[in-house]
RNA sequence: GGCCAGGUAGCUCAGUUGGUAGAGCAGGGGAUUGAAAAUCCCCGUGUCGGCGGUUCGAUUCCGUCCCUGGCCA
C-alpha cells in the first residue's frame, strides 16, 4: 500500500458525544496526532462555548487546527482542506499518524471528496449582492440566478439567501454558472477516509448530555467569555463566530433580548438542533463504522476496528 | 365556602354563529461544493377536562362534577 492510498482515520460524531475523550485515549496507545475538524474551535477566545479541550488535555494530546483564527475572520471549507492537508503532511513526515476528529460534516466531505475549483468569497462582490438583496428582495436575486444559471436556480431554494448569494458571487467572479463548475471532474486524487462514528444510540440520552453540558459551560463562565467578544467594536451578529451555537443566544441576551434563563434555554435548543443536523450527515456516511455512545464500549469498538486495519501492520 | 376567568397537540394559545380543529414554539426527517455550530426545505388526529342532557349530530348549547389561577369571605 503506497502513501497515497493509506486511509486517514477519522472520528466523527454529533456534539457532546464524547469524540474528544476517545481521541485522547487513542493518542495514549498509538502514535496518533489529532487534527480538529470543527468550524468553531478554530477561533481564539472561544474556548468554553466550543467545548475546546482544556490546557491539561491539550498538553497530553495536542490538537492542530484549533485556536488560530480571530473571531472577526471568516474561514471556509476550502481553507480547511488546505490546512488539514498541510497538517497531515507534517504529521506523516514526522513518522506519526494523523487522527481527524470533529463534527463538521462539510469539512469531512470536502477533505474526502475534494471541492470544485472556485473562487474564494469576495467581500466586495458579496457586499454589493447583499445591498441589492436589501433593496430589491431575495426573489429578485433568485430570479437573476435562474436567468444566468437555470440549473442552480432550480436546485437552490428561493428562500436560501446564503446559497443564492454564493452562486451569484461565483458567476460574477468567473462569468461561469456555478452548476457547471460543480459538475466538472475533480481530478486531484483523494486519500480514503476510515470513518469511525461516536454517537449515543438513544437521542434522549444525547439531549440530556447537551443540556447538562450547556449548564456546565455557564458555570465555567461562558457568559463572561461571550461578553468579552460583545465588548469588541469589530464583532457583530452576522459573523460566523458570533452565530455559533450558544454564542448567538447569549449575544442576544447581552443586546437586551429577553432574560438570561431564556437565552440559556434557546442555546440548549439550538445545540439539539445542531446535533440533529449532524446526524443527517452521519447517516449518509455509508462506509462509516458506528462505535455507539457508551464511554466504556466506544474504546473497545474502536480498538477492534483499528486492530484489524491493515495499515497498522 | 361564594363569585369570576380558564381547562383544545409535548408547551403557549387560536377557533368552530352546533357538522369531531389549527398556528407559533418544541420535536422528527431531509438538503448541504470557499459563512456549514451556517443557511434552507418537508412533516400537525389530538378521549377539544370527566359524566350526563338537548340535538339527526356536541369540542361548541345546558346541567353537574373535577382541576388550575384570581378576587371575596
Amino acid at each position: 500500500m503506497n502513501e497515497f492510498s493509506k486511509p486517514l482515520i477519522c472520528i466523527m460524531g454529533p456534539t457532546a458525544s464524547g469524540k474528544t475523550a476517545l481521541a485522547v485515549e487513542l493518542v495514549q496507545r498509538f502514535p496518533f496526532e489529532i487534527i480538529s475538524v470543527d468550524s468553531a474551535m478554530i477561533y481564539r477566545d472561544m474556548d468554553i462555548g466550543t467545548a475546546k479541550p482544556d490546557a491539561a488535555t491539550l498538553a497530553m494530546a495536542p490538537h492542530a487546527l484549533i485556536d488560530f483564527l480571530d473571531p472577526a475572520e471568516s474561514y471556509s471549507a476550502a481553507r480547511f482542506v488546505k490546512d488539514a492537508e498541510r497538517e497531515i503532511a507534517r504529521i506523516e513526515a514526522a513518522g506519526r499518524w494523523p487522527l481527524l476528529v470533529g463534527g463538521t460534516g462539510l469539512y469531512f466531505r470536502a477533505l474526502g471528496e475534494g471541492l470544485a475549483r472556485m473562487p474564494d468569497a469576495d467581500e466586495e462582490v458579496r457586499a454589493r449582492l447583499t445591498d441589492w438583496m436589501a433593496a430589491e428582495g431575495l426573489a429578485a436575486l433568485h430570479a437573476r440566478l435562474t436567468e444566468v444559471d437555470p440549473q442552480a436556480g432550480a436546485r437552490i431554494h428561493p428562500n436560501d439567501p446564503q446559497r443564492i448569494l454564493r452562486a451569484l458571487e461565483v458567476y460574477e467572479l468567473t462569468g461561469e454558472p456555478i452548476s457547471r463548475i460543480q459538475a466538472k471532474e475533480m481530478s486531484e486524487p483523494r486519500r480514503p477516509l476510515l470513518k469511525l462514528v461516536v454517537a449515543p444510540e438513544d437521542r434522549a440520552v444525547l439531549h440530556e448530555r447537551i443540556a447538562l453540558r450547556f449548564h456546565q459551560m455557564m458555570e465555567q463562565g461562558l457568559l463572561a467569555e461571550v461578553e468579552r467578544l460583545y465588548q469588541r467594536a469589530d464583532l457583530h451578529p452576522n459573523l460566523p463566530s458570533v452565530r455559533a451555537v450558544g454564542y448567538r443566544q447569549l449575544w442576544q441576551y447581552l443586546s437586551g433580548e429577553g432574560a438570561l434563563d431564556e437565552a440559556v434555554e434557546r442555546g440548549i435548543i439550538a445545540t439539539r438542533q445542531y446535533a440533529k443536523r449532524q446526524f443527517t450527515w452521519l447517516r449518509k456516511e455509508s462506509s462509516a463504522q458506528w462505535l455507539g455512545g457508551e464511554p466504556g464500549s466506544v474504546m473497545q469498538n474502536a480498538l477492534a476496528v483499528l486492530g484489524s486495519a491493515e495499515f497498522l501492520q
